[in-house]
DNA sequence: TCAGGATATTTGCAAATGCATTTAATTCTG
DNA sequence: CAGAATTAAATGCATTTGCAAATATCCTGA
């Protein structure tokens, strides 16, 4: 019998290039970096852009469930959604049934600003998936919903 | 003839969880995250531990390809440095081409440490694919492979 | 029903981040 | 080959970040 730890191969053995988690953060750290001038421009940094790309679609979450989708914390959430509000591009509302509860709306100027942001991000994403065929395009998209619903902690 | 921009479809006729950078950004923030503690154990940030990863397989790289490697600001990314190298973990070293340039390399002591995230690391890779065949995961790796080279700016 | 625990959000604060600049060295160009 | 332009790394500094704690509210079981 052999009451040893399964060995786990090493990074070295693995090799960089095929470990997913160090591909995902190189590409998305590109990704994101290549939308910072035009955030910028727009007076938008990553958790503000986050938050009216996810309002744009989502109609007044809770501030804790935007968070989640947004995968920004909850307290700096909060101070992006105060310089959000001050530009007039989002609005807080109390929530009817817990008010303790706060709900997120986007405005129409907020809309409009994710409106220009928007063939950034989309020509981004065309340039990620430059080459790659449709069908390989759909099943990587399928294998990260499998992800996604893997490793959240919560269920949304 | 029709001269007007292509309409791109938004981001809500898409769908956010049909739009693969969405996506990605969460279950990397979730990965991060889930890592976060037993970094936090060894005294390590996510540039730190980027660092650490990267140098466990490439050897004495220079700042500057380090910082590509790991996706850091070089800024940023030096005063993690400092940290790593105070903690005897790495060391820097003039290159002897260029006097302007430094070198990286890991310690015995660096190698240790990583050696005892790694398997947390493995770990929530092994999370992430958990339900997903092997011909699957195999295919995802090749299609970020091809998006790295896609997207990256700079050769390596 | 009410005390104790849980939850939603905000705020305090120290540390981290990233842009702009500096310093030092190398490479290019006329 | 001199001077200009470029490059590598480090540093100054204002902003951002995220953990802890505070505040306000809600829920649950004796």
């Amino acid at each position: 019998m052999n009451d040893e730890t399964p060995a786990v191969p090493r990074l070295g053995e693995i090799g960089l290039t095929n470990f997913a988690p160090y591909l995902m953060n190189r590409i998305m750290g590109r990704y994101n970096a290549s939308l910072r001038e035009e955030m910028a421009d727009l007076g938008l940094s990553t958790p503000k852009m986050r938050a009216l790309a996810v309002l744009s679609v989502i109609e007044g979450p809770l501030i804790r469930e935007l968070a989640i989708y947004t995968v920004v914390d909850p307290s700096t959430l909060s101070r992006s959604l105060d310089q959000l509000q001050a530009d007039g591009l989002i609005r807080r509302e109390a929530d009817s049934a817990d008010s303790r509860a706060v709900r997120v709306f986007i405005t129409e100027a907020g809309r409009a600003t994710f409106e220009s942001l928007w063939p950034h991000m989309a020509k981004a994403q065309a340039r990620m998936f430059r080459g790659i065929p449709e069908a390989e395009r759909l099943a990587f998209t399928a294998t990260l919903k499998k992800m996604l619903t893997n490793i959240r902690k919560h269920e949304i």
